[in-house]
Parts: structure tokens; sequence; C-alpha cells
DNA sequence: TGTACATCAGTGAACGCGCGTTCACTGATGTAC
DNA sequence: TGTACATCAGTGAACGCGCGTTCACTGATGTAC
């Protein structure tokens, strides 16, 4: 029963599984997952085919735990952009700033979330709707202390965050596919994107009456 | 050289191709482009494996028809749009309607773009994303009689029609994934997106100054 | 500390299967005269 | 209109290959005493 110390067994057991995620990771950025395969995944890692079944039932599985820590690096993000961010002058260019870093630091794991929000295997797909769901409702939560929003309904902050977060996932997309220098224009776009929403705030009075019709 | 008839050897030619297409289009309502197999596609469009080749270098080849043909039906709904639109009161429920029925009408289409868009194969990407660019360029200048867009400079009237877009396409995005009964509350909040991002057009004065900063 | 046994991550051979592509072919349709 | 030849969409067998999964195994690590 004496579990003091992780034993190199676990240790190294959990090495490989890592390995796998890794291998896993690098081959999709040339691939979807649905036509990605358990030996390619496998001959990436370093280990026999046979290896793979000490760690995940199958491909589905680690696609689960790819969503999960793709996941880890976008609430990672989310949570910097937070604490870097306060509200007013500069604040979007801030903000998409601090999402290009983060882009840079963990392509991977936003080009999945980017790819197989939309992909061909249903659960994985479900799985990443899932967590950006939770992820843009925090969103909506952050955003109650502005001045010009903390009368919305619960709905509408939604509906605003939602916003924001797709038209910032947008970006990340569009990205991925450029070299470094093509980026700034992107970017930019994207912030002008964001401020345009933002001059639509002020204005905003609830979905039914207020503005004549529609 | 009498071609005066189109010849049964053509039309049955024709109809096979067809065939395929359609083939395709049904096997991607379960899979991506890049896990769907030649002999997959033959198989469902009743041929043999060989036959294919009479149609096709390969199955790239067929992407880029699936990308061709399921951009008429993109540039269709857009045009459908366009004469049911006019500006005004409801306006945008009556183009997201127009949106909806063309979805329900086209499905397969619509996911194929929804889907390859951020896909695995990057050529079908780049001609996915390269139409969509073409019609976001179409609808910037579709905007230009608008009383309070036509001074915009172009640049600005494509961030505009490229977030009008990208809103819309997300919508279809969500809808392919739900049932006919829970479509209304995203339709619903796609229209409030909409009318959020109109709200913020008035207000819209050039990136530069006029706001205080950012 | 030393020994005897249990655990279990990774191996390697084997399986049946679907794949893309080749090839020589068939037979219906099209064309020339 | 009738005949002889050309075209060519689709066939069917064959190939070598990578796939997911099974099985009995090995040998290093962990545990009990």
């Amino acid at each position: 029963m004496a579990k003091a110390h992780p034993s190199t067994r676990h240790q190294s057991k959990e090495h490989t599984r890592q390995a796998l995620v890794r291998a896993a990771l690098k081959l999709l950025s040339g691939h979807s997952f649905d036509s990605l395969s358990l030996r390619e995944v496998t001959r990436e890692a370093g280990i026999t085919p046979t290896a793979f079944y000490r760690h995940f039932d199958d491909m589905e599985e680690l696609g689960l735990v790819l969503v999960e820590e793709s996941f880890r690096s976008f609430g990672a993000m989310l949570q910097d952009a937070r604490t870097h961010l306060a509200t007013g002058s500069g604040a979007i260019s801030r903000f998409l700033e601090v999402v290009v870093v983060h882009l840079h630091e963990e392509t991977a794991h936003f080009r999945f979330i980017v790819r197989e929000r939309n992909g061909g295997v249903r659960r994985l797909r479900r799985a990443v709707n899932r967590e950006l769901q939770v992820f843009a409702d925090a969103l909506a939560i952050a955003l109650v202390p502005l001045p010009e929003v903390d009368q919305w309904s619960t709905e509408d902050r939604r509906m605003l965050a939602g916003l924001i977060m797709e038209t910032t996932l947008l970006m990340v997309g569009e990205l991925l596919e450029l070299g470094p220098d093509e980026e700034a224009a992107t970017v930019e776009r994207t912030a002008h994107q964001l401020r345009l929403i933002s001059l639509g705030v002020p204005a905003w009075a609830g979905p039914p009456a207020a503005v004549p019709s529609d």
C-alpha cells in the first residue's frame, strides 16, 4: 500500500502515454482525426501498435484526451487574457496579442479545436463544442461587471460572449493557414470586427421592443 | 463532327459522374473528406472502383468538384436572400429564414463547406476559403448602397461583410448538429448577433482616430 | 538485505480486410462511307 | 439504310500494402515475507 513515491513504472507508463498524445498532435497537423491511424500514432511515438492498448481502449478515447488537453491550453489562454486585460483603451488589441502568443506556443492544440469542432467524428465534435460552450458561458459571466452590459439578460450576455469568442476563433483558424509575416492584417481585421461589435453594445436594448422592429 | 444532339454516351457518362458526386456527398455526412475512400464512393454509386478513373484522376479532383458544386448552392442562397431582402425592418430575420430554407434543401453542400473549410486536406481547405472570400467580397459590394456604409473604405466594408458572413456560417454549422425542433433558438440568437453588429455600424468611423484610442 | 513470486508495459508474429491502382477485356454506342 | 471500324464507359482479376486487433511472450519493476 506504500504509494509514497510515484514508482518508476507509473512514471514510464505516463511518459509513453504522453509520447502517444504528442505523436497524435504532431500527425494531426496534416490530417483530420478520422483519417489518423493507430499504427501511424504508435510508429511516431516509437512503440509497437499492440502497446497502444495499454493506454487507450481505442483511437476515440485518445481523441477525447486530446480534447481535454487542448482545452487546457485554451483555458490558459483565456486566463492569461483576463489578467492582462481589464477594460478600456487598447483592450481589444492586447487581448488579441495574448491570443496570438498562445496560438504560437500551442499551435497543435488550437488547430485540433478548430479542425475537429466541425470534423468527421461525432463524439469529438460534440466534446469540442461542449467545451466551447463552457468557455463562452464563462466569458458571459466575465462580462457582467462591464457598465454597459450589467443590466443585460443572461441570454443576451451569452449571445455577446458567443459572438466575441467565435470572431476570435475565426481569426485563429485563419492564422493557422498563414505565415508569420501575413498575420498582422488578419489580426487587425479581427480587432476592427471586435470594435464594431463593442460599438453596438451601448445601443443594444434587448431583443423585443426598443427598436421599431427586428 | 455532328454534335447537334448530346449523344447517349455523353449523357450516361454524365449520369454516372453525378452518381459519384451524389455518393460522395452522402457518405460525407458521416465522414470527413480525407477518410473517404475511392472504393467506398464507387460502391455507393453502384460502379466498379476502376470506372472511377473514367471521371476523375483521383479523389482530390472529386473533392474540388464538390467545392464547386457546393458553392453553386451557396451562391444560389445568397442570390435568393438578396431578392427577398431589401433593407429595413425584419430584414435580418427574413435573411436567416432564407438561409435555413436553403440549408434544408442542400444540407450536404453546406455541411461540406463548413466541415472542409478547416478540414484535413490542404487543397480543399484552400479552395473552400478562396470561394468564401469571393462571396464575402461580393457581399461587401452589395453593402455599398446602404446609407450608413456608403462612405466606408473598401477594407472596412469587407471587414463588416466578413463578420456578417461568418456569423451566419457559424449558425449553419450549429444547425447541422441540431434536430428541426431545436433550430429556432439558434436562429434567434444569430439574429440578435447580427442586430448587435448592425447597431455598431452607425457608430463606426473607421479604424484610426475618431474613438479616443484602440 | 535477500529471495520468491506477482504485475504489467511493451514485443513480435499472425489474421483477415479494405485500400488504390494496373491491366487486359467486353460490348454497347458513335462515326465514316 | 447497311456495313465495317473506332471509341470508350464500365468490368473483373490481380497486386502489394497498411490497417486494427488477437495472442502468447518477455523481462524489468514492484511487493511480500
